[in-house]
DNA sequence: TTCTAATTGCAAATGGTTTGCATTGCTTGT
DNA sequence: ACAAGCAATGCAAACCATTTGCAATTAGAA
C-alpha cells in the first residue's frame, strides 16, 4: 500500500502527519509479520518515544489503518490493513512459525447474526508439522 | 458437565481438589457467559484470594478445563469446556449483548495447515441490530 | 513567517497478572 | 492418632503492558 494512501486517511480525519507517525508506518510496512509495540519501538529507537508509539498505534486503529492481532502472548500485535484486506494466522508456539490462513468469516457472521461487525480476531496456536513430531 | 468430571481430571493430573478450586468451578458452572477474573473473584469474595483465582484459572487452562475467551477488553475471560466443546461469540460493544455462533474452524484449519492446534480464538465485536440503528 | 491547536517526550500512574514467602492443609506412613 | 513432607493458600510486593498529566515542541493553516 502506498504511503500516500495513509496520508490521505490522516488528512481526511484532520490529524497531522507527524514524524513519529511516519516512522511507525514505515516500520509496519517493512514488517512481514504483525509487530508488537516493543518491536515497533525497537525499529524506531531514539526517533519516537514508547508512549508515542502506543498513541500512534491506537490512532491508527481508530482510523482503520492497523488491526490488532491476538496471539495470546500477553500483549498485542499490529498489522497494516491494505484496502479492506487483513489476515488470519496459525502460530507454532514452539518455533514461532507463522502461516497465513486464507479464511475470513466476517461476511458469514454478519449475515448469520445480523450484527454490524467492527472488529474480530481469529487466530490459532499450536505445533507445526516439524515441532509436533 | 458433572462436577465429578472435573474432579477426575484433577485427580489424574495429581493435583488436589481444594476449596478455592471448587469455588471457582462453581462460579464458572453457574455463569452463562465467559467470566473475567474480577467477576469470578466477586462471586467468591472472602472465600478465596484474588491470587488464588488467578492460579486456579491458569491451572484449569493447563488441564484443559477452561478456555480463554478474548473480547479485546484489556483482560481475559474464561469459560468451562464441556467434553471437547467450546463456543465462539459475537459481542455488541454498545449494549453488551452476546450471541453464540455455531461455527468452529478447528478441524478445517488443522487439515489445511498440518498444524496440531492447541488453542484458538475466534470472536467478533460490533453492533447488534438494535444498536446499529 | 506567524500563530495556535495538536502532538510529543518524559515521568508518573494505572491495572491486570505474577511471584516470594511464611502459613495452612492434605496425604501418606508409622 | 501423630508426624513428616509436599502442595496449595493468603497476603503483600513485584512485574509489565498500557495509559495519562503536563510542559515543551511542532505541523500546517492563515
Ligand atoms: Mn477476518
Ligand atoms: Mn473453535
Ligand atoms: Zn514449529
Ligand atoms: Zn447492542
Amino acid at each position: 500500500m502506498l504511503m500516500s494512501h495513509y496520508i490521505d486517511i490522516m488528512k481526511k480525519a484532520g490529524v497531522k502527519f507527524t514524524r513519529p507517525r511516519k516512522l511507525v508506518l514505515d516500520a509496519l510496512q517493512a514488517a512481514k509479520q504483525p509487530l508488537s509495540i516493543k518491536e515497533i519501538h525497537k525499529r524506531v529507537r531514539n526517533k519516537a518515544d514508547l508512549a508515542s508509539v502506543y498513541r500512534t498505534v491506537n490512532l491508527f486503529q481508530d482510523l482503520g489503518i492497523v488491526r490488532e492481532v491476538q496471539f495470546g502472548e500477553g500483549y498485542q500485535r499490529y498489522e497494516l490493513i491494505g484496502e479492506g484486506q487483513h489476515h488470519h494466522y496459525v502460530l507454532c508456539i514452539e518455533c514461532g512459525k507463522l502461516e497465513d490462513i486464507d479464511i475470513c468469516l466476517l461476511d458469514r457472521v454478519e449475515k448469520m447474526t445480523n450484527f454490524k461487525i467492527l472488529s474480530h480476531s481469529m487466530e490459532f496456536q499450536g505445533l507445526c508439522h516439524s515441532c509436533a513430531g
